[in-house]
DNA sequence: CACTTTCCTTGACCCAGATCAAAGGCACGC
DNA sequence: GCGTGCCTTTGATCTGGGTCAAGGAAAGTG
């Protein structure tokens, strides 16, 4: 499972290091989180964590993307969030999620122990407030994707998708990365129709009818 | 509009002791917050605060529910939260929300300005430990949502809606309010439709509906 | 190269829920 | 008592998106 080859153990060189839990972490408290993570790795597809199942570790996705379902016993799903580098997985002072955790492509992890990642937060005031920030930045997304869910057509709605997906193309620094006029869809229908509470039959017309707009 | 009588100015009197952000404070970190806390009242029906627009309090909701909404410009809008009793307003480290707060019924704040307030958090760590924990515990509640907008049906919601009505008549302690047979719904069928991605008439058809049937 | 397998597209049809419209209740002031 | 509003219910109709079904297209596999 750990086949993925690591070639950033130090956290200097980690492609994450400025906007994970630890960004604004300075030498000292670095070398304490560092004493205590290690990286594990997800091929594409594979399940990463399972709902109410104990979770002894936190971790930080350094590469790769991941998705968080909730679903009903009948078969119906629906993405709740998806996960990037730099987001983090797990919730201190719980053991279990509320939610599966699926790897989308090949995914590494920055991971640590549970326990003693809670205990080590007690001395990081930096990752405490990190971490505050990022689950408050996630609760803002998750509403705005409630409007989507409850309000939008389907053509809003695949509209709305794009439109994410273009700012995903614009690093940090504020330069798009290649051709604006030309995206890459990174997933598959069925993650489309299940991030838009929508059926892949839905998503491929509507596709299309956007192609013959001229709008794609 | 600071018209409320306010009969437990003491912390200790306070119906939220004991779930709000101060819930783990003990008497010295308490002592810190009642002396910058002041109360503010909304009557029902009043704005208490606009999306976008800066926000100079944070503040616990003492008595009374108000509701996150989040709408387009065309006029739909969707709830994406219920603020009860102990539920916090406002975010440390911004100054603007991005969604627009709603007193339901009347409701008293236990407001703090927002810089004041920042800064006495880095003093006192069981409030970032609350206040981390609620923004957590919000974050599944919003998800939990998401799956009901996005794949459930209309009679399904109405039931999820009802249950979670349900579960907020049980106390604390455990011990049941009042008669389990017959619940209160303290909010207008528009705020149900907006809370659950419906209408008012596919509201109010299905709780008839509901009643034929004889589950309610 | 045929042969799966997996994903995507397209068509035909249907139905849950939206929309439009018209009445009830019920509380309010006058 | 009689309006005047507001909320809710109910009916009639329409439609966006779901469901079911049948092919394509691309990639791997023996």
């Amino acid at each position: 499972m750990n086949t993925a080859k690591i070639e950033f153990s130090e956290c200097g060189d980690c492609p994450i290091r400025h906007r994970a839990v630890c960004s604004r972490c300075e030498t000292d408290e670095l070398e304490q989180l560092n004493k205590i993570k290690f990286y594990k790795s997800y091929p594409a597809g594979q399940t990463i964590a399972i709902r109410g199942e104990p979770l002894q570790n936190v971790a930080s996705i350094v590469a790769g993307t991941a998705t968080l379902t909730r679903s009903i016993e009948d078969g119906r799903t629906q993405m709740v969030g998806l996960l990037l580098p730099s987001d983090f997985i797990g919730r201190p002072g719980r053991d279990t999620l509320q939610y599966d955790v699926t790897a989308v492509s090949d995914v590494t992890l920055c991971c640590f122990q549970r326990k003693p990642f809670e205990k080590l937060l007690e001395e990081l005031p930096h990752v405490r407030e990190r971490l505050l920030e990022m689950a408050l930045d996630e609760l803002d997304a998750a509403r705005d994707w409630m409007l989507l869910l409850g309000r939008k057509t389907a053509r809003e709605r695949i509209a709305s998708l794009l439109t994410l997906m273009v700012k995903r193309t614009i690093r940090p620094d504020g330069e798009v990365m290649g051709n604006s006029s030309r995206i890459e869809l990174p997933i598959t229908r069925e993650a489309m129709a299940n991030y838009l509470g929508l059926t892949i039959e839905t998503v491929s017309r509507q596709l299309t009818k956007l192609k013959n707009d001229g709008i794609i």
